[in-house]
DNA sequence: AAGCGTAGTAATCAATTGATTACTCACTCC
DNA sequence: GGAGTGAGTAATCAATTGATTACTACGCTT
C-alpha cells in the first residue's frame, strides 16, 4: 500500500511520511519507533525521513502536535454543533463519538499515549503537559463543562485509549474484556471494535 | 544513592535490581530504558543486570508482574478488611486509597502504563492483557463492583495514571491544571502530590 | 540544450546497546 | 591450604540506529 507512486511534492511526501511516522509511533512508542520502520511504511527511504524533519525528536513532536490538532478540530467541529439546550449527558456522548472517530485513524491516539508517558522528557515532557491542558481547557471551557464533567469524560477517554492501546479488542471472546469493553466505550463500542478489526485485517 | 554496599545475596540484588528497573522503565519505557542506566541506577555492572535475568526483555516482564503483583496484593488486602455494610462509593474511595498509596513506589504505574502501550507487540501484548483483565476481576468479582462501578473506577484511574506520567504535578499553578488533578485525584491530590514531590527532590 | 532547483537515494559513520566470555575476588568447607 | 562456589566485573562483540554526505534523476525555464 501507500507505495508504487513515484516523485511526490515535497508536502505531500510530508504528509505521508508524518501518517507513517504516526503508526510506528503508536505501535512501538518513540524510543522504539525507529526512522528505518517509518521510511518503509511510507516506500521511502530513511535518509529522506531523517532530512526533511530533521531529527527524529522532531518528526515525534510533529506526529504529537497534528495529533493533537486533530483532536481540538473535532471536538471544536462538535462544540460548534451545539444548540445550547443539550443536557450534559447528550453533550459528552457528542464529544466521546467524535473521540471514537478519531480511532479510524490509526495511531493518533497511540500516539499521544506515549507521549504523555514521557512526561520525564525534558523535550516531550512540556509538550505532552500543554497538549493535554490545551484539550481539557477547550472540553472545559468551551464546551461549558463542569470540572466533575470534564474529569468524567476525560477519564474515560483514557481507559478506552488504554484499552484500544493493549489490543484488548483481541480479547472479545473474554466475557470479563467484553463487558468492560462495552461498558466504557458504550454506543460506540461496536464502532471503534468494527474499525479496529478491519485496520487488523489489512496488517501484513 | 542505593550504593557503597557490597556484595549481597542474589535475592537480594534481584530484588535491587527490579527496583531500578522499576524506576528506568517507568521513565523512559521499554525501548527507552536501558540496560546500563538501570546497572548504574542499582549501582553493579551491565553484565550482571543482563546475565542475572537473561534478557532485558525478561527483566521488563518480570518488572511487570512485579508490578500487578502489587496491584492485586494492595486491593486483595482493602477488599479483605471490607464487613459488607459499606456503601459502593465508601468501596472505590477504599480502593482508590490503596491505588494512591502505590504512587509512593515511583514507576509501578508508570511501568505498567508502558506496558500497556506495547499491546501490539507479540510477547508484551498477551502479557498486559492478562495483567488488566487480572486485576480488573479482582475489582469485578471480588469487591463486588457493578460493570459500571469497575469501569468508572478504572477510568479514574488510567486518568490518574496519566497526569501523573505526564508530570502534571509540575504544573499545579496553572488552576485548569490543579483544577483536573483535584477533581480527579480528590481526597488522595494532596497525598499523591506530595509523594510525587518528595521523589522529585531527591533525584539528582 | 544548457542550466538549475527539487525529489530522492546509496553508502557510510559514529555512537549506542544488549549480549557474551573469560576473568577476579572473597568465602567456606573439608 | 587447596578445592569449590557464588557474586561480580572488564573487555569486547555484533547488531542496530540516527545522522551525514555526496551523488543521481527528473522536470522546468530561458
Amino acid at each position: 500500500m501507500s507505495t508504487t507512486e513515484g516523485r511526490l511534492t515535497s508536502d505531500d511526501r510530508r504528509e505521508q511520511i508524518l501518517a507513517a511516522a504516526t503508526v510506528v509511533f503508536g505501535d512501538k512508542g518513540y524510543a522504539g519507533g525507529t526512522t528505518d520502520a517509518i521510511a518503509r511504511q511510507a516506500g521511502i527511504s530513511q535518509a529522506y525521513v531523517v532530512r526533511m524533519f530533521g531529527s527524529k525528536e522532531n518528526l515525534f513532536l510533529e506526529v504529537a502536535r497534528r495529533a493533537t490538532g486533530r483532536l481540538r478540530v473535532a471536538f471544536r467541529d462538535v462544540i460548534a454543533g451545539f444548540t445550547g439546550d443539550e443536557t450534559n449527558l447528550e453533550r459528552q456522548v457528542a464529544l466521546g463519538r467524535a473521540y471514537g472517530e478519531l480511532v479510524a485513524d490509526r495511531g493518533i491516539l497511540l500516539s499521544l499515549l506515549h507521549l504523555f508517558g514521557l512526561g520525564q522528557d525534558p523535550v516531550f515532557g512540556p509538550e505532552a503537559r500543554e497538549c493535554f491542558l490545551d484539550v481539557y481547557r477547550i472540553v472545559r471551557d468551551e464546551a461549558g463543562f463542569s470540572a466533575t464533567e470534564a474529569s468524567e469524560f476525560f477519564a474515560r477517554g483514557m481507559l478506552n485509549t488504554i484499552l484500544l492501546a493493549m489490543g484488548m479488542p483481541e480479547r472479545r471472546d473474554d466475557p470479563r474484556a467484553f463487558e468492560l469493553m462495552s461498558t466504557s466505550m458504550g454506543a460506540e463500542c461496536e464502532t471503534i471494535l468494527a474499525s479496529v478489526e478491519a485496520q487488523a485485517s489489512l496488517r501484513a
